[in-house]
DNA sequence: GTGGTCTAGACCACA
DNA sequence: GTGGTCTAGACCACA
């Protein structure tokens, strides 16, 4: 009944309200096999003093992951990853990329930035900042 | 004083709500000199019809845009983008770019996936969707 | 048909509407006797000049004199203070600023300020501004 | 984090609009002190109510006042008064009266009133209806 | 034609 | 309970 240690990071000032940011993260961290199958999910109370986040958003978060069948809760024990997650594949992986890239493209058109300039950047960003 | 035509794009389901979509869309465009000093921003009443959308979500945007100087109200014939503002350079905005680029690559930690992939993949998408 | 010269002040920053500030300025001269019946006011394009504002605001408030009775349009001449307007007594005139003496009354009790300290204030502030 | 009972008067016929009224309004009395760093302003709803005026119209009073940092918004308590703010001096209350004063001065000489009587007549209404 | 204010009422995120 | 966003529609000041 360990509980892994989340690499999960929020932006209050979002539009996104923080349930959705938490429910997103943990999805691709289920779909990327970091949280498999029988794993257990922090407590809402630990995860809300590690966030800094009121317990009542991280709960809501984990009823929706339980109502979409993505995590079962275990009395007494917390919720734990349910057997019926699949890792996914890299490229339904990158796939879910494509809305942030989608936006990433638009605002390169509104700033009016060069294609190559741009690539550029984001290429060195990247390697600089992914191990 | 002719009204530019304005590569404006919302996302209605995104949690960012469409006044600050609609600001920083605009304020890209200024960075850009897409929209320069003295250009008109469309009408309230145009863009709501264009767009789909309320015309008091436009003017609520219009109007957060002029309290920060970016535009300025020509009583009678709509809003100018103010004098004071400056095109950026190529290097100032492509900085526009990281908190964007941040979120990518904490979406890329998430999903577990290989440096050289991600960088691949989106590399060819913004080849491909950029001109 | 010599045109007044009119002590007219105006405050385009105010929530009043422009063609009210004029109006009531107007009808405060005609109160004290400094427009009297037979006088002319100025032309709606030298006072617009003079102002700086649109020549149809000052027509909109001329209108409404006109309708108003306290002026009448002469063909080819311009507006005359009516005979039918009448020079008012002082208290009748003191009567007029009692708005004004009640929202300074209403921001010296958000300020909480003391009386004396706001009468005194006043007063020399009046003393030394009127003559 | 008691909610303060508010002297809030609205003229909904004057010129200036109503949201305006509340942020001046608000912001004299953090002026004075009548409004501390901490305390809560009454709700939205609440002060619709109490106002007989739309909630989005408070909702947007409190939004400037917040733009502006005089406030803060606690999310799910309310509008806080920012810890920021502070009681002004009773001279520099006394200049937040320049603008009404000057008013005043004004229609005076539009009336052509007699310097000792406005004074007399101001003294004597101030003095009966301040405490 | 331009933008601004206000209402009545729906729906949402958060505590 | 708190504030925020959005809509549909009325009415106003100004050019």
């Amino acid at each position: 009944m360990q509980h892994s240690s989340l690499i999960l990071q929020l932006s209050p000032s979002s539009g996104e309200p923080i349930y959705r940011q938490l429910i997103e993260q943990i999805k691709r961290m289920i779909a990327s096999g970091q949280l498999n199958a029988g794993d257990y999910l922090p407590s809402v109370r630990q995860l809300a003093v590690e966030l800094e986040v009121n317990p009542m958003t991280i709960s809501k978060a984990y009823g929706f992951l339980e109502s979409h069948g993505d995590v079962v809760r275990m009395r007494g024990k917390g919720m734990m990853i349910a057997e019926m997650v699949h890792k996914e594949s890299i490229s339904q992986r990158l796939q879910k990329l494509t809305p942030l890239a989608d936006t990433l493209i638009q605002q390169c058109k509104q700033l009016d930035l060069d294609k190559q300039q741009a690539i550029e950047w984001l290429t060195k960003k990247l390697d600089k900042e992914l191990k």
